[in-house]
RNA sequence: GUCCCGGUAGCUCAGUUGGAUAGAGCAGCAGAUUUCUAAUCUGCAGGUCGGUGGUUCGAUCCCACCCCGGGACGCCA
């Protein structure tokens, strides 16, 4: 996947200010060489690769010095003599190391400046003012079909790089694509229908047996009729795979022209698909609101939403030329590609491409967006290449305002059983979602119990209701978690044990560390200990603080990235230096009152931080565990 | 057959426009605890980065070919 999706308004912080002194300083001992290059020279400031190497590393003098023909070692001291004292005043003097790596050591005054600026509500996050536009694809559930886990993918995913924008400050479009037109609803709905069910008062459930029946009824069973004929099998059994072939082909019928009448606004049909949407829609939410999604009614624009835009989206791409017949469909073609791209069937209906197709326009023209985001499984690569080539083809791809907009597919891969096959129950059905997250507060929730039975646990004294809701929490995040902090693009092994572990790169692990912090800040407040100047003295506080720090960054690496795992990457490192900080740097007790201050505020901004990233993912912190 | 995605420690995975000795977690081993929550921390061990060539001062990363696994391929979405 190409890097930067989305341009964020960089932030001022350390690094930036590093990269722009060196910038300074390269620029200045260039000048007495003949321009070898018009375009500035990145310095290649990085993260140090060793912690014996400093805080930071440039890295731009290997390079440099070749194309000036000179030594790196030289150029790097050249470049290191010319720095500008905002530079200089931020770090011990330089190193120059190796071939010609510029080794960069802050000064812990400079740390301690750099966290004391980070210190307020954004934490130093940028905030584009609402000056960019997103559109966010996801969820995509079907009508009157359960949520498995990979409508638990396309949700969490989509609803992680939404806040993500949000917390960016863009304007997101939240576009639960929802499968609620054509002929699979229209089956179930005939199906029901036919069986005078009173749809207003079924369960999702219900609905999902009358959609697997309905789909099971309407098979066209000629496959097994040309099969009995040729096995020789009794007459007997002919004329019952014949019979069935009938029953098939009359619920079709039906189903076909319930089609009909729901399109031409028939009232009676068109409330019934209404109410089947809304007993879907219904348990959706629910399912949402236990993960901690961010999905309404007013994010629904499902395929009906784009009904009347599905002729006009044919009718351009004939008129521009883009779309030829062939064997009675209507296909646009591409330059180097064999696979077409199908906008219109046979029988002059439109198909899932069209409705992509008329979608992809609508959240770039008529909601402006810069970039649609799509959060849809993997195996649709191919189908989303096509369909974005489709509208750059067209040109739909400009916006008002005639800047272009881009349309990103993020790919996410299946959830996998033990048996490294896509995740299915003993009978070999999906797991529902419901069922999946059902076992994952059960789990959750059996941990927080164990532990609050011990009398000194902080959670000794909570009522049962309480630790049930510490227990989901827990039991949702280390399935969110697990979701989220790997390249989502990949498949993964589902694995209760691993996921709701206290120990690793899990949910609840980033959870504990927001605890323990909660609890010295409880204590301290008891006390009456204030949080004060910050000092930045053991190595342990320096790693604290310099993670701090990275914060903004990582964040604006994960929006550009589309990459929520970057956020869980960071979580987990930051838990882990506050752990070891925790260890070595007694805050309350055996400290000094200053020392006392400093680590206070260190512990308040990494609690303020750690809640903030794991709110980026919708993943609750609780004060106690 | 065409195209797409992947292959990194025993297992699960990071690796941010090519940079110093390829990093974590789990499992294993050795330590730390009258705990500001040990659900933790410290250390050890563990690698032909699928293979072979190429480009480069320098390649897990870029290019070519090959091997293995997964996926998609016109009237389903």
């Amino acid at each position: 996947m190409s890097q930067n999706h989305a341009r964020t308004s960089r932030t001022n912080d350390l690094a930036s200010r590093i990269d722009a002194g060196f910038r300074t300083a390269i620029a200045a001992a260039l000048s007495d060489y003949a321009s070898v290059n018009s375009a500035p020279i990145d310095p290649l400031i990085k993260a140090a690769a060793n912690p014996k190497f400093g805080d930071f590393q440039a890295n731009f003098a290997m390079s440099l010095a070749k194309s000036l023909g000179k030594n790196p070692r030289e150029v790097a001291q050249q470049v290191v003599d010319a720095a500008p004292p905002s530079l200089r005043d931020l770090c011990e003097p330089f190193e120059i190391a190796g071939p010609g790596f510029v080794n960069i050591r802050l000064r812990p005054e400079s740390i301690a400046n750099a966290l004391t600026a980070m210190d307020s509500a954004t934490l130093g996050v940028s905030n584009d003012n609402k000056t960019h536009t997103v559109a966010v694809d996801l969820c995509g559930v079907n009508v009157a079909k359960q949520m498995h886990v990979g409508h638990l993918r396309a949700t969490i995913i989509g609803d992680t790089i939404a806040r993500l924008f949000e917390r960016l400050g863009w304007n997101v479009h939240r576009q639960n694509h929802l499968g609620d037109w054509g002929l699979p609803i229209a089956m179930t709905l005939a199906a029901l229908r036919r069986a005078k069910v009173d749809i207003a008062r079924v369960t999702l459930d219900d609905l999902n047996r009358a959609y697997r029946r309905a789909q099971a009824e309407g098979r066209d069973d000629e496959a097994g009729l040309a099969a009995a004929h040729a096995t020789a099998v009794g007459p007997h059994r002919i004329a019952e795979l014949e019979a069935q072939h009938e029953g098939a082909a009359a619920a079709l019928a039906d189903a076909h022209d319930t089609l009909r009448r729901l399109q031409s606004g028939d009232a009676a049909v068109v409330a019934d698909w209404q109410k089947l949407i809304d007993v879907t829609m219904h348990e959706v939410y629910e399912t949402a609101q236990l993960l901690g999604v961010d999905l309404k009614p007013e994010h629904n624009r499902g395929e009906s939403f784009f009904r009347d835009r599905l002729t006009p989206t044919v009718d351009a791409f004939v008129a521009a030329n883009l779309a030829v017949r062939d064997a009675g469909a209507l296909v646009v073609r591409f330059e180097g590609r064999e696979r077409p791209l199908l906008i219109q069937k046979s029988d002059g209906t439109s198909l899932y491409a069209t409705t992509d197709l008329a979608a992809a326009r609508y959240r770039i023209q008529d909601l402006g967006s810069e970039l649609v985001v799509y959060c849809v499984d993997a195996r649709q690569r191919d189908h989303f290449n096509d369909v974005f080539d489709a509208v750059a083809l067209i040109g739909w791809t400009k916006r008002a305002d005639g800047r272009e907009a881009s349309l990103v597919h993020v790919p996410f891969g299946a959830v996998l059983g033990s048996d490294k096959r896509p995740l299915k129950t003993r009978s070999g059905e999906n797991f529902t979602l419901k069922a999946l997250l059902d076992e994952a507060i059960a789990r959750g929730r059996r941990e927080v119990h164990a532990r609050a039975a011990s009398p000194d646990a902080p959670t000794a004294a909570l009522s049962p209701a309480e630790l049930d809701a510490i227990g989901q929490a827990v039991g949702i995040a280390a399935i969110k978690y697990a979701d989220l902090s790997s390249d989502v693009s990949r498949d993964y092994v589902f694995d209760l044990d691993r996921m709701v572990s206290f120990e690793g790169d899990t949910g609840p692990y980033a959870q504990y560390a927001h605890a323990r912090i909660a609890g010295i800040l409880a204590k301290a407040s008891a006390q009456g200990a204030a949080a004060g100047a910050l000092v930045i003295a053991t190595p342990q506080e320096r790693s604290l603080a310099l993670n701090l720090l990275r914060y903004p960054g990582a964040i604006e690496d994960a929006a550009s990235q589309l990459a929520p795992n970057r956020i869980a990457a960071f979580i987990f490192e930051l838990a882990n230096t506050f752990n070891a900080f925790y260890q070595a740097c007694p805050v309350l007790r055996g400290a000094d009152e200053s020392t006392r201050a400093s680590r206070l505020h260190l512990c308040d901004l990494t609690r303020r931080v750690l809640a903030d990233a794991l709110s980026i993912m919708a993943i609750t912190a609780p004060s106690r565990m």
